[in-house]
DNA sequence: TTGCAAATGAGAAACATTATCATTTGTATG
DNA sequence: CATACAAATGATAATGTTTCTCATTTGCAA
């Protein structure tokens, strides 16, 4: 497990807390993992930290203001976060495995802003994902 | 105001109920509108129709999973739902009142595909919305 | 008409999330 | 290294959305 970096929050204009810290290990702990607030709090007591479930939704809000962490909104009314790795990144979603597979395409990005102005409207964020089929024979996760 | 149309509701093997046929009624009166639960439910009280929440919610699901409507996971963390008018497009979204517009790009949707099959997915299906500030004076909703 | 399964509506309950506020903690200062 | 003070925390209440329960009503087929 990566040690905490309390530079990362003083960078991010938030103090260094020991809720802060945990919470930012976590993540770094397991790159790739999306996490709902509730995930972050089950994780945090089973790994001995005693923490509020009402700190973690702060703190989850706050990092993902501050950079640190990308919140997704997916079907199901709840929302997850990931680690912001510093690139954007879309998503395709395999609908027979559930894999979920990473991609950032230039073209797609510039036209968005292009018919964003166009309609008069300054684009802020996005979300994008794309439901496939997974062509493989061996697809790695059961859904 | 168009006519509910009972033939649609037994196509989709749906009883034609009168919260049923009201509610179709509403979204075909308003093609594009992009409407939560309780617009819904506000909409049809101002309509005269007794009508009670829980009937809402449930006919918008059951809606959603004939194809008659489309349900939309924006961020804010309440579902939209529009009429499924068959052909697809994606939205914009304003962070300040909450309007809805919608757009289609050619480009967006070739680069998606070509992006997938790059990737080895056959692309089944996908939700783009692009969060932005609508730049008009006129905002015609409040958060 | 009549019967009955399906649908409805009112309210309770289940969730996720945010707000409140007394207490604790991190950090700058002396 | 002690201290003060603003910021952060955590327990709990409150909010908002959606689902569940169940007694009553309704659509439809016989």
């Amino acid at each position: 497990m990566d040690k905490p970096k309390p530079e990362h929050l003083k960078n991010a204009g938030l103090k260094s807390t020991v809720p802060r810290l945990n919470i930012l290990s976590l993540f770094e702990s397991r790159q790739e993992c999306h996490m709902s607030a509730e995930d972050v709090y089950k994780q945090l007591l089973a790994n001995g930290d005693d923490v509020g479930l009402a700190t973690v939704y702060r703190v989850l809000t706050q990092f993902e203001q501050a950079g640190l962490l990308v919140r997704h909104n997916f079907e199901g009314g709840k929302s997850v976060f990931e680690l912001n790795q510093g690139k954007h990144h879309d998503h395709i979603v395999c609908l027979q495995c559930g894999h979920v597979e990473e991609f950032y395409d230039a073209a797609i990005e510039s036209r968005q802003k292009k018919v964003a102005a166009e309609r008069g409207f300054a684009v802020h964020d996005h979300s994008l994902y794309i439901y496939a089929d997974c062509l493989k024979k061996n697809c790695p996760h059961k859904r």
